[in-house]
DNA sequence: GTGATGGCGGTTTTT
DNA sequence: CCGCCATCAC
């Protein structure tokens, strides 16, 4: 590494303020140059939102390194997201003039971890090319064994039972750390029995989950035996860095503690009013109790906020205020008082929708950019009405955390072949596809082929082997399997003899799931064939083999590219954490929407003071703009419910906020009496009526199924689906929207 | 072994 | 109200 001593504006620095070498200190106030500096021992940054907590942990690292006090290897940083510890990576390699950060020990939790489990992965009875299982896998692992325990899967939920086995594995209890009390009257008194058996069944296929991946490596260092391979990462790690400490939960804990036993040299960077994953197994108390864990640690508070404007700011620290058991930070800026906090109430779900269209337009009539715009809502069920409303005044937008691409169905089902490719134990992955595309192998013989690898002790694809040479199933059947494992040893055979690009083209190819998809008639097939070619000429290409592919899927699920392009985000408060935006619009600030009454029935004032975290980091992602709405009446579940202000809205500071005075609420005096329960929904859109009109004057053309039509916006496409004015369309882009008849024009096919 | 209807449930979900 | 899965009829 090159150490720089001219900052990049090219100014000379003066060797006094030069303990580290310029870029570093760069613009540093007092208290994070303090941080970036501090020599060895426990430290504890307490960074509140915006005060530069990713700058003083990149610039520590860089620090450390340049002063030579280790050696890129040697250190070990932590983030929770792959998004941050990329962005880190990004940040120290500028720092540090553009070295290579390969081969840090920089990344996720679970990444980190994963490289450790691949190199010990005999010391908890796993092979080294283990399987990471996704959510969807566990699930149906579980549903299996309970189904095989005869536990009632409708009282159980399978995926309620995972959560539960999931928060276990958060606190690193093992079942042999459990009592069969434990589990209370879950899965019929029998959750940690069935927990257990998952465990085994884990092993059998050679697989793990990702609570696995921590736990088990804290299984190997804490056994007498493995004191040795302890040893050799505590000794490695002589510094270790951590973001977003307060999202922490005991199994991460645990294993910092463990890691930094030796060198005592663990820096957490953290904000407790930013802990939004409770409900995730996070644990506050962590952050909370930092100084008691590791004592004589030092404690740095960065409060000044380099993001919001003062009314804000403000706004935001009196909701947080409300908190009790917090650390303690007060937050300030240098900046504007800038404007107040707006908030207005609006007579139900749709106005409110309106509502926020308008200010967006007016915004941008100012110049701004959509891209610099949010909507930030409590539950995904709330993006809808934003998503229609954008979508027929031709608003881009973008929502943020739907779908991802390793979720959809064709792309699973492409990496089953893979999955079951690179480790034929995988028994999930193989009774996938065993029956996709349709080669007569239905549930029966599935079944059939269970029993065998159970009562043999072979994996279900060895079952499937067996069965093809016996006679114990009917000649098609066992046909099918016969071919079908044939083609997995020849596939298996070229694996490392051809590119593996190449190979998984084969593989769709030659097993006739393309084919599948190319038949199908269905709209959202092309669209399918398209997502399954991507994979290959996309995903795959940048890796360098099958397993590495493999191992980054499965740990790394984000694909969409969130930057580029001027769309209006629209996106959960749990997804906006560590973003940013010049205006952020909070709607659906009503009581049990937002504080949730789920959260608060289920952990009461722990709940709702989550909640009320998640009301603070709302307000805090604004920089000029934050924008608070509720609604009277909000459509749920197909009916109206009449709702009552959200109490975070009282809490908000009158002098720092802005109430709405037109309201967008026809007669404020006199409100409709409702004597039926159900609120009239009234087209409150009196204050813009051209809204109200632009969709209704439009006469309906009356399109069918299968017609070519145009979107102003979204171009040629195909209608799939009528529902009276809403149409249903696959766009030349893969995409299906819903819009309404009035906004399309006829197109010639 | 495969396609159609009903019932139920429906927050957040970094990995 | 919408989508998923489970069960039923072929």
């Amino acid at each position: 590494m090159q150490p720089q001593t001219t900052s990049r504006d090219g100014t000379e620095r003066t060797p006094a303020a030069d303990v580290c070498g310029p870029p570093w200190l760069e613009g540093l106030n007092g208290p994070q140059a303090q941080a970036v500096q501090y020599g060895d021992g426990p430290l504890l940054v307490l960074a509140g939102a915006g005060t530069g907590k990713t700058r003083v942990l990149t610039a520590r690292l860089a620090c450390i390194l340049h002063q030579g006090r280790a050696r890129p290897f040697e250190i070990l940083a932590v983030t929770f997201t792959n998004k941050a510890a990329q962005e880190m990576r990004e940040r120290v390699a500028a720092l540090l003039g553009g070295v290579q950060t390969e081969g840090w020990w920089l990344g996720t939790f679970h990444a980190i971890c994963a490289k450790m489990l691949r190199r010990h992965a005999d010391l908890v009875g796993l092979s080294q090319n283990f399987t990471i299982l996704d959510p969807d896998d566990q699930i149906r692992l579980l549903k299996q064994i309970m189904e095989a325990a005869n536990i009632d899967t409708k009282k159980w939920p399978p995926r309620q039972m995972i959560a539960h086995i999931d928060r276990w594995k958060d606190k690193a209890r093992r079942p042999q750390d459990l009592s069969a009390a434990d589990g209370g009257e879950l899965a019929a008194g029998r959750l940690v029995e069935i927990y257990k058996t998952y465990q085994r069944r884990l092993k059998e296929i050679n697989a793990c989950d990702f609570g696995d991946l921590l736990l088990h490596m804290i299984t190997i260092f804490r056994a007498p035996e493995n004191a040795h391979i302890l040893e050799t990462y505590q000794n490695r790690f002589r510094y270790i860095l951590v973001d977003e400490y307060q999202d922490t939960n005991v199994a991460q804990y645990m294993w910092l503690r463990l890691l930094a036993k030796k060198s005592g040299n663990l820096c957490c960077v953290g904000d407790d009013d930013q802990s939004i994953y409770g409900w995730r197994g996070a644990e506050v108390g962590n952050i909370l109790r930092f100084e008691e864990d590791f004592p004589g640690a030092k404690i740095v508070r960065l409060e000044q906020n380099y993001r919001s404007t003062g009314h804000i700011l403000s706004a935001a620290g009196a909701v947080i205020a409300c908190n009790e058991g917090r650390l303690g930070k007060t937050l300030w800026s240098d900046d504007a008082p800038g404007e107040k906090v707006r908030v207005f109430g609006l007579w139900d779900g749709y106005a409110e929708a309106r509502r926020i269209s308008e200010e967006i337009e007016t915004l941008r009539a100012g110049g701004a950019k959509f891209a610099s715009m949010a909507v930030l809502v409590r539950a995904g069920f709330q993006m809808r009405a934003f998503e229609e409303r954008f979508v027929q005044l031709g608003l881009p937008y973008r929502v943020i955390g739907g779908p991802r691409f390793y979720e959809r169905a064709e792309i699973r089902d492409a990496l089953a072949y893979l999955r079951v490719l690179a480790q034929p134990a995988d028994d999930l992955a193989f009774e996938r596809i065993i029956n996709l595309p349709k080669r007569g192998i239905g549930d029966a013989t599935v079944q059939i082929l269970y029993a065998h690898a159970r009562a043999q002790e072979i994996s279900l694809y060895a079952s499937a082997a067996d069965a093809a040479q016996s006679e114990d199933l009917r000649p098609k059947v066992r046909g099918a399997l016969s071919a079908l494992t044939g083609d997995f040893e020849r596939w298996r055979s070229l694996l490392g003899r051809m590119p593996h690009t190449e190979l998984a083209a084969q593989i769709l190819e030659e097993s006739g799931y393309i084919q599948m998809w190319k038949d199908d008639k269905s709209p959202e097939a092309p669209g399918r064939v398209e997502n399954l070619r991507e994979l290959v000429s996309g995903g795959m290409a940048e890796f360098d083999s099958l397993e590495e592919f493999l191992e980054h899927v499965a740990l790394v699920l984000e694909t969409q590219d969130t930057h580029g392009g001027d769309y209006i985000s629209i996106m959960t408060l749990h997804g906006a954490k560590g973003l940013e935006f010049d205006t952020v619009f909070l709607p659906g600030w009503e009581e049990g929407l937002f504080p949730s009454q789920r959260t608060m029935d289920e952990n009461g004032l722990r709940g709702l003071e989550e909640e009320r975290r998640l009301a603070y980091v709302g307000l805090t992602r604004a920089r000029k703009r934050a924008y608070v709405s509720y609604a009277l009446s909000r459509l749920t579940y197909g009916n109206w419910v009449d709702a009552i202000p959200s109490r975070f809205v009282d809490e908000l500071p009158a002098e720092h906020i802005l109430t709405e005075k037109d309201g967008g609420m026809p007669g404020q005096s006199s409100v409709p009496g409702r004597s039926d329960g159900r609120s009239v929904h009234w087209d409150s859109s009196g204050f813009r009526p051209k809204a109200a009109t632009s969709a209704a004057a439009a006469p309906a053309p009356g399109y069918k199924a299968g017609a070519q039509v145009r979107h102003a916006k979204f171009g040629n496409g195909r209608v799939i689906h009528v529902d009276g004015h809403k149409l249903d369309i696959q766009f030349e882009d893969g995409q299906n929207r819903r819009v309404m008849d009035s906004f399309v024009s006829p197109a010639e096919g």
